[in-house]
DNA sequence: TTATTTTAAGACCAATCGGTCTATTTTGTT
DNA sequence: AACAAAATAGACCGATTGGTCTTAAAATAA
């Protein structure tokens, strides 16, 4: 890894908590100067701009965060053990605590910003996916009841737990993220066979 | 009302909009100006500065769209009419388009602003509260199982609306939030009496 | 160790930021 | 219609924005 790729993914890595929390807009170059303790120069010799920053900065969040979740459900070894797994790490994990980047970045994405918008799009797809897939298989091994519509269920899940994060975030505790984890936990229960 | 006032309300909910969109940082006073066609004698004749602007736009948008929801609730005669009147709103409303302002500004209000986060917070209670009163009431009225925790139901049918919102922004479409509405009410009908 | 290339510092830039203030216009009262 | 009061225009301000470019330093190859 050259010196270049250590300074690169060096300011990824600084950069992007502060940009998941306080906002692509509401991060200046200077925010990340001060971070990074490196001058405009090692900046823009290693990014275009910052909107490239911004970019990979959600890539990186993103991907740290996914690595958790696959991670979670391969310990898993039932589908019950995968399903339950991969809530806790929502519930738990430190990396959220700022928020999620799809719910923060997605909130801030609007229509001036299509290319974020569409990682942004795929990362929401790659997580539904992630809890599908889960369900597909439990089906298949006779896990879960085939009644259940596994996509629906993702999609439902998906939504509910990005809510809770972000209520998790605006009230400043982590009393109804429980309250729903359970929630969910509990309608899966009922699909067990 | 003096001519003050109606220029206050005007640069409100000319403004409001915009910043739900853009965001409060994504939004500079020039935005404002232009969208107004004022100058900044205008607008700084009426407020203080443009962390007023974007409260009391946060503040419009919320009552804005709390007044529908209230109408939605007022509107249905039974327990279930009230509840699915009040998903539809959340469903259809034109103005939940550019996203729900509880989870745009939520998003962007980190711990620099705890004003705003206050304002947001207040918000999620509210629109919880408002989920509660129907299931309470519905309890009481024999039309719900006593069984059914209202508080726990609110809080996740709350977090599964915002994500969905979010989903629907990000992905451009209202497929997942009628596959998410449908669901919730019919996990909704089995709590029927 | 030296030569060359890569990498970062920081002065500099125009544009824009949020905000102030005075001069003028518009409004409402008499 | 005349006047006082209220409201707005827009010139102006310093600070900061994102970004460029030259120069110096550091890394690397010989």
């Amino acid at each position: 890894m050259s010196k270049a790729e250590r300074t690169r993914q060096f300011i990824i890595e600084t950069s992007a908590p502060i940009i998941n929390r306080k906002g692509m807009a509401g991060t200046s170059l200077s925010d990340i100067m001060e971070a990074t303790k490196l001058a405009k120069g090692g900046i823009y010799g290693n990014f275009e701009n910052k909107e490239e920053i911004c970019m990979k900065s959600f890539l990186y969040l993103r991907s740290q965060l996914a690595n958790k979740l696959d991670k979670a459900v391969l310990e898993g070894k039932s589908a019950k053990a995968k399903f339950y797994n991969l809530l806790d790490v929502y519930a738990n994990d430190k990396n959220t605590i700022d928020g999620c980047p799809i719910l923060n970045f997605g909130a801030e994405a609007d229509d001036t910003n299509p290319v974020m918008k569409e990682h942004v799009k795929n990362a929401i797809c790659s997580a539904q996916k992630r809890f599908c897939n889960i369900i597909e298989n439990g089906i298949e091994s006779q896990e879960l009841s085939p009644k259940v519509n596994a996509e629906h269920f993702s999609i439902k899940v998906f939504a509910t737990i990005e809510g809770a994060i972000l209520c998790r975030k605006v009230l400043g505790n982590n009393d109804q993220m429980k309250i729903i984890l359970e929630s969910i936990k509990t309608e899966f229960d009922t699909y067990l066979l």
